[in-house]
RNA sequence: GUGGCUAUAGCUCAGUUGGUUAGAGCGCCAGAUUGUGGAUCUGGAAGUCAAGGGUUCGAGUCCCUUUAGCCACCCCA
């Protein structure tokens, strides 16, 4: 009675579990891949030379506010700490890399390539995909305004793909200075941004209903509405598109840079050795933001299209402006992990495993625990992953643990192959096992494990 | 932030015009003569029907509020 009543009090005071509304849990199965992407990401990243930098989750509210506008100002985690101090969440990565430059770009020097892989806030409503804690994978060059910091960009995104897996997928490129450039010439640059924020809406609501939004937002006339939209919709090999540009913003200098930039950028990738199918030229890419002042660039999956971009980025000319007279131009983009995990799960490319270890080895013979540690010691030093059963229950339950977790190789040992100085190594996905000497199960695993 | 839809076991869902102790499948745990997993069989645990309030003799079922999720808008990653 005094038990019952005493576990129903507990159980009233008990707080219910759960997650804050657009917070989530990673459970190992979902972790797993995606500690892997992070990895190849660092590699490739590094591989071409960007550092790991790190900066504080909390940033002075008056160092956050004002750079995205009143829609970001609104997104953000704001309050004040005990010192009455009003600081707030870091909503991006690219606002923080601006005060850690204007800050430490002395000491660093430029040319200054980073890459930077971390958690940001933002605390809009949320949707399907999109959540107030997401991990931004950036990496940006600062401090270099050639042609070479961009094609380098359209490089990592190229190999990180690759590496990652994918094989058929399109990045698109364009330059801000060619839509500027038709813009000055019919005397629209002032609207810009309203412009821009039109031409990203193409894909979903269509040309004509950009030609509507571009006169009213930004008051074109309807023939320089339609011009605009027309110029954007030029498609064809990289070349031709070039060539169809190259007269439509002949009357604007920024226009013809455009132009000059964007033959350059697609000239030196494709030398570099990225195949022609995988970059294309793609006139109607803006990108909201309006930082972005010359390369912009998107990165599809062909065969999930409809998933967006899940890399892009583009060049600015004045990262810091708002913290330091220095002029930091530079060029960088981000990898959209949560997008790009969604996809390869729609694609079936993920691998539904429980466990970062291949190597299982039940704790069969209770009273020889230290030769199991020792055995999986031994394998470990040799680099590969092992788990020791932590319980000496029966066989059976042990290897249904290891089934259900995914381990790829059982190395079982009994009294009997104690005795015999032997190890039996079994393949978990064929079932099918061999009896070795001791000395040769490394050997026998490794193989095991390369089939 | 605005509008709409939804909420029953860990998961996917049943639950008859409001009417006894709320069900199934999968999963989980334990067994099927004690050294070998995925199959089968048997048994078991698990839900104050999202939370709170209201209508009613009676609410999983109707109404309100809150919370969370989904969809659209806005914006963006």
């Amino acid at each position: 009675m005094d038990d019952e009543a005493d576990g129903n009090e507990r159980n009233d005071e008990r707080i219910k579990p759960r997650t804050l509304k657009g917070f989530r849990d990673f459970l190992p199965e979902a972790m797993i891949p995606r500690e892997r992407i992070m990895d190849i990401a660092r590699r490739v990243f590094r591989s071409y030379g960007f550092s790991p930098i790190d900066t504080p989750a909390l940033e002075y509210l008056d160092v956050l506010l004002g750079k995205g506008g009143a829609e970001t100002d609104k997104q953000l985690y704001r309050f004040q700490d005990h010192g009455g101090r009003d600081v707030g969440m870091r909503f991006d990565l690219t606002v923080p890399l601006a005060r850690f430059a204007a800050q430490h770009i002395g000491t660093l020097g430029t040319p200054f390539k980073r890459y930077h892989i971390a958690c940001v806030w933002r605390g809009e409503n949320t949707q399907r995909g999109r959540y107030r804690e997401f991990m931004q994978c950036d990496f940006d060059t600062i401090g270099a305004k050639n042609v070479a910091a961009d094609a380098e960009v359209v490089l990592v995104v190229h190999d990180l793909l690759r590496a990652i897996g994918f094989e058929r997928f399109t990045i698109r490129v364009n330059n801000r200075l060619v839509l500027s450039g038709l813009l000055e010439s019919i005397g629209l640059q002032s609207h810009a941004t309203d412009v821009l924020r039109a031409l990203d809406k193409l894909a979903k609501i269509g040309p004509e209903r950009v030609v509507e939004e571009i006169q009213q937002t930004a008051g074109a006339s309807a023939k320089d509405a339609a011009c605009i939209v027309e110029m954007v919709q030029l498609s064809g090999p990289n070349d031709a598109v070039l060539a169809q540009l190259r007269p439509l913003v002949s009357g604007s200098e920024r226009g013809k840079e455009g132009v000059d930039r964007l033959s350059e950028l697609l000239s030196a990738v494709s030398t570099a050795g990225v195949p022609a199918e995988r970059v294309r030229l793609d006139v109607s890419i803006a990108r909201g933001l309006d930082y972005y002042t010359g390369t912009v660039l998107e990165t599809t999956l062909d065969d999930l299209p409809t998933i967006g971009s899940v890399c892009s980025g583009g060049r600015y000319d004045n990262l810091a402006e708002l913290y330091t007279n220095q002029q930091l131009p530079g060029i960088g983009a981000s990898l959209g992990l949560d997008r790009l995990l969604a996809a390869m799960e729609e694609l079936g490319m993920i691998e539904k495993t429980r466990t970062p270890a291949q190597v299982f080895i039940p704790y069969f013979d209770a009273s020889r625990l230290g030769d199991y540690l020792h055995l999986a010691a031994e394998l470990r030093s040799a680099g590969l992953a092992v788990e020791v059963y932590p319980e000496p229950t029966k066989l059976g339950k042990q290897l249904q643990y290891a089934d259900r977790k995914g381990f790829r190789v059982a190395v079982i040992a009994g009294e009997r192959e104690f005795a015999a100085g032997e190890c039996q190594i079994k393949n978990l996905t064929t079932t099918e096992s061999v009896t070795v000497p001791r000395d040769a199960v490394l050997a026998e695993v490794q193989r095991v494990l390369a089939k």
